[in-house]
DNA sequence: GCGCTGACGGGCA
DNA sequence: GTGCCCGCCAGCG
C-alpha cells in the first residue's frame, strides 16, 4: 500500500479479514496491520467506520468487552449470534481468537521500556 | 500552534 | 493476581 494510505486503511482492511465466528484483540489487529503497540489507533479506525466493518469482532486483551453501556451488551449479543462462546464477560479466546494467516510478525523489540514504577 | 483525549496493550514492581 | 506507567497516532479544543 502506498504511503498515501492512512494507517486506518490498513487497520480497517485487517479488521475486515476477521471471519465470522472469530474475534481479535485491539493489539492483534494493530499488530497484524503493521503497527505493533498502536492499539489506540484501532479504536479510532473503528469509530470512523462503525457499521461498515465487523467492529463487534474486535475486543480487548483477554477477550474482554471494553465498550461501555448498551454497546457492550450489543457487541456480546452479536458475537454470541455468530457462535462465539463466552466465559462470563470474556470471549473464549482459546477457541475463537483469530489466527492471522501469513501474518509477518515483527519482533516486538520495543519491549525494552524498563520504566520505573 | 500546543496539548489532551481515546472502545488499549504490554511489562514490571 | 493487582496496580501503575509509558507508547502508538490522529482528531479536536
Amino acid at each position: 500500500m502506498a504511503a498515501s494510505d492512512s494507517m486506518f486503511t490498513h487497520i480497517r482492511a485487517t479488521i475486515r479479514k476477521i471471519p465470522r465466528g472469530k474475534v481479535a484483540t485491539y493489539g492483534d489487529v494493530a499488530y497484524a496491520a503493521g503497527f505493533p503497540g498502536a492499539a489506540r489507533q484501532v479504536v479510532w479506525a473503528l469509530q470512523g467506520t462503525s457499521g461498515l466493518l465487523p467492529w463487534q469482532r474486535v475486543v480487548g486483551a483477554g477477550g474482554k468487552i471494553l465498550l461501555p453501556g448498551v454497546k457492550g451488551a450489543e457487541q456480546r449479543f452479536l458475537l454470541q449470534a455468530e457462535g462465539v462462546a463466552f466465559s462470563g464477560l470474556r470471549v473464549n479466546m482459546k477457541q475463537h481468537r483469530y489466527a492471522w494467516p501469513m501474518l509477518r510478525r515483527r519482533k516486538p523489540q520495543r519491549t525494552r521500556r524498563t520504566r520505573r514504577k
